[in-house]
RNA sequence: GGAAAGGUAGCUCAGUCGGUAGAGCAGUUGGCUUUUAACCAAUUGGUCCUGGGUUCGAAUCCCAGCCUUUCCA
């Protein structure tokens, strides 16, 4: 009965899935498609013709091309599979390249060797078709690992040419819009790629082995908290509500610990209704972890191991280096422990004064004149100070520091410092230039947490998680907490420049006509 | 939201002073049974982002819009 309703899985109700699915299968008249898009669709029509499915099946490999080349040995039996990325005609010898996402192997197709039959469907195959080859594997006289073929199988063909084979994609359009031509044109994608898919499987191993459970918590939210963004809003028909999306986890999370849950995380998407720029995509990827009877100092030495551990894992040490078009160093970040902690207070003075915490606010506005640091009229005092730390300490930063201690309204959810409550127990780890990764003693008081959220909140009251205090009431056991932006992380162990360059499938404008 | 740069063949890019729309690769045809950016010969392919305007004539100059990138907010 679970499945009761799975057809909505499937889409819409069947009459209308039939009526799509015809138009889906309607082929587009040839006569208004170019020469290229004919001509591969007539071929197509043509292994019809020979009694072949352009559109393959299941077929068993014992190698994978890549792999098969980087631990190769002459006169094995094969079948590999995989998309023709290169051809060359000898007449009738050809040689062709079969790739995988990892890498090529040749494959030397003579016509003698697969027959006359299997050579006639073979010369209805282009680059960019899918094909299976059953074969044996040699040396050519040049030393290239080959596979001879033995026989062919078409497994899909391509309708549409394959990007330049030596330019790849550059059109930046073209790269984020259709990413699959991306992938399969520029090996730089691929790798970034595969390395995200293997270190955020690597950062939940990590986190598991330590005894954290990974929980998924609302995405759809009555109330979004846990930041200070602005949300997508939504609405739920049958509840006849509006929701949001997630700004964050944070606040469903931190129930967890109340339940008694000592150690989770989250590693997820949530989303924020802002401008979009190279660092920033509308729905982005963060880990969250929690970690009871832990505190901010605890959370960072856990941050630090963490993104060492990924460096020395995925990218062959602790020196990061990033790389022009060109492939020159432009830049290099230098991850060796142990990374540097400072207050906050102490990096601004060190950037705009040692004066600069004595300064009133009109002698801050005119410090900032300046130094060159753009503020505007509204900005509360601790604004200005944030302004001279985003520009004249973050942005300046490359190798990691562990920023403490910050005021404490930037940071309503953490736990005030013991000696001093107009700071806040927490660090900014900072990285190339970009706030990596927040860390907070988290505050665990319900009547100071309420008091600090309604100062922040103003007269926004409805914006409070009413839900969330309660929970609080019922006692949360001090705890660390963290939040790894992975986008950013990414962006920094791999040299992207742009948060596009990390994200498959970033957000664009909608292209109109 | 503001500023700058860009949009030309399937891909990567030239295009001079406003005067017939170009190259390489891909494709097609022919040749070649060990090539690997294969090679040789021939050849097809264009909404020059869109819409106005100036002009005898616009890819090119002007205006508006769309999309992208970078910087700023």
């Amino acid at each position: 009965m679970i499945f009761r309703d799975a057809r909505s899985c499937f889409g819409p109700p069947r009459s209308r899935r039939l009526s799509v699915m015809s138009e889906e299968t309607a082929v587009p008249p040839v006569e208004d498609l170019g020469t290229l898009l004919r001509i591969r669709r007539e071929k197509m029509e043509q292994l019809r013709v020979l009694g072949v499915d352009p559109f393959g099946k299941r077929f068993e490999t014992t190698h994978a091309p890549g792999a098969l080349r980087d631990s190769f040995s002459e006169g094995k039996a094969v079948r590999i599979a995989g998309r023709i990325t290169a051809l060359r005609d000898m007449g009738k010898s050809n040689f062709l390249d079969l790739s995988d996402l990892n890498g090529r192997i040749q494959v030397f197709v003579n016509k003698g060797a697969i027959g006359d039959g299997a050579w006639e469907i073979y010369k209805h195959l282009d680059i960019g078709d899918w094909i299976g080859i059953a074969g044996e594997t040699f040396l050519t006289k040049t030393g290239e690992p080959s596979v001879k073929a033995l026989e062919v199988t078409v497994l899909s063909k391509s309708l549409r040419p394959m990007p330049s084979k030596w330019h790849g994609i550059v059109d930046p359009q073209i790269k984020y819009r259709q990413r699959y031509l991306d992938l399969i044109a520029n090996e730089r994608s691929r790798e970034i790629f595969k390395k995200r898919c293997l270190m955020v499987a690597e950062i939940r191993r990590y986190l598991q082995e330590r005894g954290f459970f990974e929980v998924e918590t609302p995405m759809l939210q009555d109330v979004p908290g846990g930041a200070a963004a602005q949300p997508f809003q939504t609405h739920h028909n049958a509840l006849g509500m509006d929701m949001f999306l997630r700004i964050a986890p944070e606040l469903y999370l931190k129930r967890l610990l109340v339940g008694g849950f000592e150690k989770v995380f989250e590693l997820n998407r949530s989303f924020r209704n802002e401008g979009i720029s190279r660092r920033h995509n509308p729905e982005f990827t963060m880990l969250e972890a929690y970690w009871a009877y832990a505190d901010f100092e605890k959370m960072a030495d856990l941050v630090e191991d963490l993104v060492c551990h990924l460096a020395e894992t995925f990218c062959g040490g602790l020196r990061i280096e990033h790389r022009n078009a060109e492939g020159e160093v432009t830049k290099t970040i230098n991850l060796s422990r142990p990374w540097k902690r400072a207050p906050y207070r102490d990096l601004v003075a060190a950037a705009a004064g040692a004066d600069w915490w004595t300064l009133d606010a009109a002698a801050k506005r005119t410090r900032c004149e300046q130094l060159g640091v753009e503020i505007s009229a509204e900005m509360e005092e601790y604004e200005i100070s944030q302004q001279v730390f985003e520009k004249l300490v973050e942005e300046k930063t490359i190798d990691p520091v562990f920023v403490t201690h910050v005021s404490k309204e930037l940071v309503p959810l953490a736990k005030q410092n013991a000696a001093d409550d107009s700071i806040v127990d927490v660090y900014e780890l900072i990285i190339n230039g970009a706030e990596i990764s927040p860390g907070y003693s988290e505050l665990n008081d319900p009547d100071v947490q309420r008091r600090r959220l309604e100062e922040q909140a103003g007269e926004e009251v409805q914006k409070i998680d009413e839900d969330f205090l309660l929970a609080l009431e019922y006692g949360m056991p001090p705890a660390g907490g963290i939040g790894i932006g992975i986008d950013r992380l990414m962006m920094m162990l791999t040299g992207a420049e742009s948060i596009r360059d990390v994200v498959l499938f970033p957000q664009l404008k909608r292209r109109e006509g």
